[in-house]
DNA sequence: CTCTGCCTGACGGGAGGCTGACAGGCGCCG
DNA sequence: CGGCGCCTGTCAGCCTCCCGTCAGGCAGAG
């Protein structure tokens, strides 16, 4: 499950942040209103956490612009306590649901899941690649039925390569994805951890395509 | 595809240089605007990465000469983060996009391929030739349906003649946009290459003009 | 027919990716 | 506070396979 966070306020968007991505979910941040609009149109998010009152277009705008775009992204939005005018309002221009600031990350985390139930039919929590089967709620993985223990920065990789089945992901972006954007690191340290998490996977799960970057293959039932 | 990035910060050039090398495209750094101008009047670039605020010729007169002298390249301007006055001015100037620094690179990616998608007439991120098909965001080639893998150099070959349907294309300029202007290199290692693509593709996707060039046919219903 | 331009199979060099070994760091426990 | 594991980045060496080169063949133009 992918989600793009559109928050100004860097601390509070880092904490919605890491409160998302303990759930298991991966995380996306934006600052402001035409960049959240952008990526939500141009990659496959599934849901929206939208602040209103963001600089440059508001909540609301990227709101409507994507309703109007007939985009069906789950959308939450936070407000403020006393703004029950813009609450109304962005149940009015398609949101799903509303938090009101502040918040406990429990609450959201809850809201969230509930709208992509509702929204999304049963999206299963439980991604697979294969004979790999990933809970993103327990953090639990199990390869052929049997559990199987990842470390940290593991579960993270196969968590991020399994959101994007099919897609050729560069190395470069799952180190940034991994470490932060702007950490620099050998090369080597990826292919490393790619070494002792197909160990643990076995062969065909993550596959690499020469000079292109990594994948996991598209689940096509046959 | 080729960018032409205009950036006087070594760092910043590099990093986007990086960046976009990743990303598959071939990217060359000038660090003023006279030698953008020039570069980008005398070499068919696919797109520019224009920074506003450069030495001699700053990034508005670059993009005004430019749409003055009737090039309609792709450009992306970079602006500072409280340059809105800029960023007005470019849009009217005929930028096609802007992004704020400091940025993430996915972002920067994810912009260029859309205005290049949009410049070239493209609604939907997938390309199409007959059977086969090319999905930009996740870089998954399939040909008749089935997935095919393609190196990185036949993906970046396919996926330029794909932006250029109907479109006849000398084989000095694709060899340009493969590699990046300058090296040099026998023409028989473009032959090759398509050898072993259209081993891949099937035949009809890839025609040649003798003495021309090479195109894929425009996909037109008959 | 001839010539030129393009195609194709074979092959070898070299870059990119893989892996086993090792060490520093951090948390955990006694 | 000290010792002990485990995790993870780094290094060096090996291996795979991509791609440029070469030589030879085919076909279209004149």
């Amino acid at each position: 499950m992918r989600v793009l966070i559109v928050e100004d306020e860097p601390r509070i968007a880092a904490d919605i942040r890491q409160g998302l991505e303990r759930a298991g979910y991966v995380a996306d941040v934006v600052a402001d209103g035409e960049a959240a609009w952008f990526r939500a149109e141009t990659e496959p998010y599934d849901a929206l956490v939208l602040d209103l009152g963001l600089p440059r277009l508001d909540g609301l705008g990227v709101l409507r612009r994507l309703r109007a775009s007939e985009i069906a992204l789950p959308v939450l939005i936070l407000t403020a306590r006393d703004g029950w005018r813009e609450r109304v309002e962005g149940i009015d221009a398609g949101a799903d649901d509303y938090l009101v600031k502040p918040f406990r990350m429990e609450e959201l985390v809850a809201r969230l899941r509930a709208i992509l139930r509702r929204t999304a039919g049963h999206a299963s929590p439980i991604l697979r690649a294969g004979t790999v089967e990933l809970d993103t709620r327990t953090r639990a993985v199990s390869v052929d039925g049997r559990p199987t223990e990842l470390t940290a920065l593991e579960y993270r990789l196969l968590s991020f390569l399994l959101h994007r089945p099919g897609q050729v992901v560069p190395a470069g972006e799952v180190l940034d994805h991994l470490h932060g954007v702007g950490t620099e690191r050998e090369a080597n340290a990826l292919e490393a951890l790619l070494t002792r998490l197909r160990r643990k996977l076995g062969p065909g799960v993550i596959e690499t395509r020469r000079g292109l970057g990594y994948c996991v293959p598209a689940a096509d039932g046959p």
